[in-house]
This record gives structure tokens, C-alpha cells and sequence, in this order.
RNA sequence: GGUGACGUGACCGAGCGGCUAGGUAGAGGUCUGCAAAACCUCCUACGGCGGUUCGAAUCCGCCCGUCACCUCCA
């Protein structure tokens, strides 16, 4: 069986088929950093590293590029049209720049510990205001941009009109020009210089207290809320490459722009192929949002009870958590829920340390003779087979990892059953045990996290060694120093007790 | 108002017309110095009302309820 995902362009799931092979060019849509990242920011890194996993796994070469905003967008509720990083950056007095970097580190450590392998590219907004002043230029020669006193519009009846074969505005997220014309609210600055008020900006003109500003050919400004993603991702993935990701919020306006502004220039294309949206994460069945202050921090989730959850909750349960679901459904988060999830996770790390235990041969039987491991392997492969069909579809993680616990009580039974395991082949054995190594740490990119504290478990040996030499068991005293030595780690008699030490050897 | 989701057993969560989802919790059993883990068995389902069909959680209609987007948002 092969990869099929659900497009949104098409609102159907198709085989996915590579623009370029053997490369594969995924977009995801990354993070504007002037605040922590909370755990609805952290669902589609995760989502999508599962994907290029996976994409690797099946033998593509991928290149994954995420980007960083760092040029801010405008507050929608800040008349003097100020933006975020700007306003983080007065309200802390710091650069912009040490705002974003700041942040931009944070949420890098984040997602290392949720297990997000980096992306190949992580291009910055600020450092790609020439890419995007030039796709403004563009999209200006084509007769579909206008400058109105030094900021830059897309003409959206303009294009929409043109592009009736080529796609509609609104193709995206199926909406009609006249539907938002009637549901149109005009609050936002700047209103008045757009011809419509569908009408979006490209380039805006920086007001003088504005801090962060580049020049243009229309004056000092900055670039318009959706055209780093269009610039950037044709940079590097080309003007028509293979999967486009991002919350199901951004699919409008901000993704319907940057498929116009793909059109609108010379590259006259839906910028990808696939376009794929996660779905949100709720609390209490509302959404995470930081506008509306109902969300919960990574940092605060990592370390400590909060947002009326009873415990912290480690990154790879949470990792684990967020997979449990298909991307496309919504998700809620509950103390129950992530109890639930720790423990599960947990189950299927025990599993992992299973393995080589499994790995080793099987005994040969009593009588010499050969087992019938026919029925046995056959139920053994359906089993390794069943991990993939989840992912195949639309990377269905959570039918996947039903099947991993399938396979695992299986693992379970021949481990401490000999008669069971006597019943299946090496070769299947190896085959199903290396399906579920693969999956759960190259494809789900689950890891364990030790939870045994290394210091504790340090006392308690040196505890059996004092007790070892009071009763003079020297032959144990012998292999406690030789164990812990091989560890690194030095015993000391003193004076005033044993303690121990990094050995300097 | 427009667009689009969703409502599954105590909780979470798959399911895309017939065939066990899975995890957690609960009950009983095997094992066990105690305990845990593991394994076996069991227990609560498809919001409501109609319709299509030999057969529907799954398709259609209506109703009830929840949510998201239409403004920055993963």
C-alpha cells in the first residue's frame, strides 16, 4: 500500500506522488516568535515531523523547510497599527531582533524536546526582504498589485476575475468573493486605501515611529502579512513543490493569499501540490489561542501543574498525546486524557526495551525436531504488516499506534511464554520486532525518557556497599567498586563516610 | 449571515456499508514472599427522529447540541 494524504485544494485524499522525485519538497508554516510557544503551536511541528519521517522511512529524499517570522504582523486591535514583535520588543526594551531571537531559541529547545528533528532550511522573514520585495514586483508587473501612498495591495476582484480557470480566490478555503464581500468588516488601518476591502497588503508603508523597516521602491516599510511564506518557499522548494503544511487557521486568508500571490506572479501555480491543515487543540473544548488567553505554555507543561492539570506532563507524553489523534481531528486536552496518554506511552517503551530479549534465538526444541511455526508466523506478519496501513492513510498515527499495541501484546505473550515462542520463526520474529523499533523511534520519533534518577540510584549502591563491607563480604564490595568504575564513577572511604566522585582516570 | 468540522462506551480516541480498533479506568483469573509488569476473560457505544439498503456508527433528510474560520493565531 502506498501514501495517500488528504489535500485541501481538493478536498479529497489521492496518492501521494512526488512534483520531482526522488526529492520531496515540505513547507510548514513556523512560529511568529515574540511570545512562548504553547501546546497548540507545538501540534503541527510534530504532525509534520512525523511526516517527513515517514516520507524519509519510505525512501524520499526530503527537504523540510520551516520558517521563523521574525518581521511582526500587525495587532489587529492596536489602532497605531503597531506590531507584535515591535510591541514585545518596547514593552521589554530590547531590539526586535532580541526578541525574536530569544524566543526563536526557545521554541528551537522546545521542539528538540519534543523529539522535532530540525528542519533543513529554517529561513527568517528579515532575512528575506529582497525575495519578497522582488515577488511584489512581480506581482505589480502582472496588473495585479497597487501602490497606494507608499504601501502595496493585491488586487483580489482584479485576480479573482483573471484566474476563473486557473482558480478562483477563495479556492482554498471554497469561499466566494461576493460571500466575503457581505461578511467584510472594516476595522482594520488602511482600510480606506484599498480599492476592496478583500483587498490585502503586500508591502506596507512604515509610519515613523514604526522600528522595524527596510527600504523598497515604494519607501521604507515592511512586508505584508503573507509574503514570506510564498518568497521563502519558492526559494528553496521551487514555484511548485510537493506539500504545503500549517494549522487549519491559517488556511484562511493567510495560505488563500500566498496561493494568489503564487498565481499573481510569474510562477502561476497553487505553490504546492498537497495543502495540508492540522486541526486545532482545544481546553475545555474551546481552542488554544493567546489572543483569548486560554492556552498552556510548553515550558509551564514540562515542568510543573498548571492550567488545571494535576501534574507536568514530559515531551514525549505529550508527543505521544498529540499522535494518539489523527492531525485532522480536534483535539481536547484533559488530565485525564494525558494520564491516560503517560501511561500509554510508557507501555510502549517497555516494549522497546523488550526487543532484544526477543532478538535472541530461540531455543532449539527438546526433541531436535524442526517447529511448525507456519500459523505463527503468518498471524506475526499480519500483525508487523497492520503497523503501516494507519500512516499509509492519510498518516492515520493513531490507527498505527493501535497496531503497535497489537503487536506488542503479542511481544508480551511469546516473551514469557516458551511455548508461544517456539511456535514463531527467527525471521519473523526479527522482521516484526524491527517494524516496531522502526516505527516507534524512527517514524513516530518516540523516545525513552529515563526516569530513574541517576544520583538516587547512585545512593542506594553505595548503601549496599557500606552494608557489603560492615559484613566484610569483600567479593561483593569487589564488583560494587569494579561495576561503578566501569560507570566512571569512584567509591571513597573517608573518615566521615563513603562517598564518591568522578573518576579522573 | 457565509464556509467547514464534530457529537462513539467511565475518560481519551480510531472507524469512510457487513468483519476485534487501541489506550486509560473498572471486575475476575493466571503468575507472585510482597508488589509491579505481563498474559487470559469480562463490562459499559455509536446525540435524537425518520429514510435508503438484505444489512448503517458508517449513506440521505430533519432536529438538538458543540466547535472552528471569515481579524493576528499552529
Amino acid at each position: 500500500m502506498a501514501l495517500s494524504l488528504y489535500n485541501t485544494l481538493t478536498r479529497a485524499k489521492a496518492p501521494f506522488v512526488p512534483v520531482q522525485p526522488p526529492v520531496v519538497g515540505v513547507y510548514l508554516c513556523g512560529p511568529t516568535v515574540y511570545s512562548e510557544a504553547h501546546l497548540g503551536n507545538a501540534r503541527g511541528p510534530v504532525v509534520f515531523d512525523v511526516l517527513t519521517r515517514y516520507l524519509r522511512h519510505l525512501g524520499h529524499t526530503v527537504r523540510y523547510v520551516r520558517n521563523i517570522t521574525d518581521v511582526g504582523h500587525l495587532e489587529s486591535d492596536a489602532d497605531t497599527g503597531e506590531d507584535k514583535l515591535a510591541k514585545a520588543a518596547r514593552a521589554q526594551r530590547l531590539e526586535p531582533m532580541q526578541v525574536a531571537q530569544h524566543f526563536a531559541n526557545r521554541y528551537r529547545a522546545h521542539m528538540a524536546q519534543l523529539g522535532c528533528l530540525p528542519p533543513d532550511i529554517e529561513p527568517q522573514a528579515s532575512g528575506h526582504i529582497t525575495e519578497q520585495i522582488g515577488l511584489v514586483e512581480e506581482i505589480i508587473a502582472n496588473g495585479l498589485a497597487y501602490e497606494v501612498n507608499g504601501s502595496v495591495y493585491f488586487d483580489v476582484p482584479k485576480y479573482d476575475a483573471e484566474h476563473d480557470k486557473a482558480g478562483r480566490y477563495g479556492k482554498l478555503s471554497n469561499r466566494s468573493i461576493e460571500d466575503q464581500l457581505a461578511g467584510t468588516r472594516d476595522t482594520l488601518a488602511g482600510q480606506d486605501e484599498k480599492r476592496s476591502p478583500l483587498d490585502f497588503a503586500l508591502w506596507k508603508n512604515a509610519s515613523p515611529e514604526h522600528i522595524m523597516r527596510w527600504p523598497s521602491p515604494w519607501g521604507e516599510g515592511f512586508p505584508g502579512w503573507h509574503l514570506e511564506c510564498s518568497a521563502m518557499s519558492r526559494k528553496y522548494l521551487g514555484a511548485e513543490f510537493d506539500i504545503h503544511g500549517g494549522g487549519l487557521d491559517l488556511m484562511f486568508p493567510h495560505h488563500e493569499c500566498e496561493i494568489a500571490q503564487s498565481q499573481g506572479s510569474h510562477s502561476h501555480t497553487d505553490e504546492a501540490r498537497v495543502w495540508m491543515h492540522n486541526n486545532m487543540i482545544t481546553v475545555g473544548g474551546a481552542k488554544m489561542s493567546k489572543s483569548t488567553g486560554n492556552f498552556i505554555t510548553l515550558t509551564n507543561l514540562f515542568v510543573e501543574a498548571t492550567g488545571g492539570l494535576s501534574q507536568a506532563y514530559s515531551p514525549m507524553v505529550v508527543r505521544f498525546f498529540l499522535l494518539q489523534a489523527h492531525y485532522r481531528s480536534p483535539v481536547d486536552v484533559s488530565d485525564d486524557a494525558l494520564q491516560a496518554a503517560r501511561k500509554g506511552y510508557r507501555k510502549l517503551m517497555n516494549g522497546l526495551r523488550l526487543l532484544p530479549k526477543l532478538e535472541a534465538p530461540a531455543a532449539p526444541a527438546a526433541d531436535g525436531a524442526p517447529a511448525d511455526t507456519a500459523a505463527g508466523d503468518a498471524e506475526l506478519t499480519k500483525l508487523t504488516a497492520d503497523l503501516w496501513v494507519g500512516l499509509d492513510d492519510d498518516l492515520n498515527t493513531a490507527r498505527s499506534i493501535a497496531a503497535l499495541f497489537n503487536l506488542l501484546r503479542k511481544f508480551n505473550a511469546l516473551a514469557t511464554a516458551p511455548a508461544a515462542r517456539a511456535a514463531v520463526s527467527d525471521a519473523a520474529l526479527h522482521a516484526a520486532t524491527a517494524a516496531y523499533r522502526a516505527l516507534v523511534t524512527d517514524v513516530l520519533g518516540l523516545r525513552d525518557e529515563p526516569r530513574a534518577n541517576a544520583e538516587e540510584l547512585l545512593a542506594l549502591t553505595l548503601g549496599f556497599y557500606s552494608e557489603a563491607k560492615a559484613d566484610k563480604a569483600y567479593d561483593k564490595v569487589d564488583v560494587i567498586r569494579a561495576a561503578l568504575k566501569d560507570q566512571g564513577i569512584v567509591i571513597k572511604d573517608t573518615k566521615a563516610g563513603v562517598e564518591w566522585a568522578y573518576s579522573e582516570e
